[in-house]
DNA sequence: CCATTATTGACAACATGCTGTCAATTTGAC
DNA sequence: GTCAAATTGACAGCATGTTGTCAATAATGG
C-alpha cells in the first residue's frame, strides 16, 4: 500500500477508472437482454426517479452530463418506445419526458436484476468501507470541480 | 445515508461515475496545454511506468482496455511525435512503444503539475478514508469481473 | 516439421461522451 | 412593454471507448 497520501490519491483515480470501465460493462450486460444499454438505463432512472416528467436540460443537470449527450440518448429513446415527449404547457419549445409503459416495465425488471447483483457485491462488503468509499469520491470529485479553471 | 447496504453499492455506482466524469474532466484541462488528453496521458503512463517498452496488447491488458482502443491512440501518439514504435526481435508484427524525449519531457511536466493538483485534493482527504476507498472499489471491481458472464 | 490455434495490427462500424453553432423561446432588467 | 441575455432543441463534428473481421505472424501439439 502506498504510503504518500498524494500517492494514494494517484492510486484511487485510477482505481476509479478500472470501477467506472467494470460498472459499464455490468451494465451493458444487465440491460442488453431489453435492447438497452448502460448509458440509456442511467437516462431512464433519471426520470423514473425524478418523480415527475422531466425535460431533456433537467436530467443532464441531475445527471452532470452535457445537455447534448442527453438529447441524443432521449431521442433514441422516443424512437424505440421507452420514453414519450409530452408538451410542456410551461415551455413550447422544452417537452417533458416520461417513461412510456413499457419503458416502465424494462425498467422495473433491470432494477430488479440490478438489486440482486448489489446484493451479491454487498455481501462481500461492509457498510462502513462503503460509507468512507463514498465520500472520499465526494470529495474528489468536489475537489476536481473545485480546483479545474472556471469557464 | 443510506441505511440498506445493497443501496449504498447503487450510491457507489453513481458516485464513481461522477469521480470518472470530474477525472477526465480534470486531466484534460491539465494536458491540453501539451496538445494531449486524458487518454493519451493515461497511455502515456502505461509506458513509463513499466519501466521498458511495450507491446500495444500489452498495454492494453495492463490498462484494462480493448487492444483497439489504445491501438488507435498509440498511432494518433505517433503520428504527433509522442511516443516512437521500435522493431521487436522477438515478434516482427508487434513492435515495441516507448515515449520520444518529447513526450518524455511531456509526461514529466503533467506529472509535475499532477501531483501538485493531487497533494491540494490530500489536503482534505484522510489516509485511513482513501485506503477504504481504495479498497472498496478494488473489492467492487473484483466483483463486478467475477459476477459477469464468461466469454 | 506441420497443422492448428492464438495473438497481433489494420480497417471499419458503432455507442457515448464532448463541443460549437444557430434559431426559437423564455426570462429578466430596465 | 421592450430589448438583451439565457435557455433550449436541432444539427454537425470530434474524441474515446466498444466490437467485428481479416490477414500476417507466433506459439503449440502431434
Amino acid at each position: 500500500m502506498k504510503d504518500n497520501i498524494d500517492e494514494m490519491v494517484t492510486t484511487l483515480a485510477l482505481t476509479v477508472f478500472r470501477a467506472n470501465g467494470a460498472l459499464i460493462a455490468a451494465g451493458d450486460s444487465l440491460t442488453a437482454p431489453f435492447g438497452l444499454s448502460s448509458a440509456r438505463w442511467q437516462v431512464m432512472g433519471a426520470v423514473e426517479l425524478a418523480g415527475q416528467p422531466l425535460t431533456v436540460a433537467q436530467i443532464a443537470r441531475n445527471m452532470g452530463l452535457a445537455r447534448q449527450s442527453v438529447q441524443r440518448l432521449i431521442d433514441e429513446l422516443e424512437r424505440d418506445g421507452i420514453v414519450a415527449l409530452d408538451e410542456n404547457p410551461h415551455h413550447k419549445r422544452a417537452r417533458l419526458v416520461r417513461l412510456t409503459l413499457h419503458g416502465q416495465e424494462a425498467y422495473a425488471a433491470i432494477m430488479k436484476e440490478w438489486h440482486a447483483m448489489a446484493a451479491r457485491l454487498a455481501e462481500e462488503m461492509n457498510a462502513a468501507g462503503l460509507r468512507a468509499a463514498i465520500g472520499s469520491l465526494e470529495q474528489l470529485s468536489a475537489g476536481l470541480d473545485a480546483l479545474r479553471p472556471p469557464d
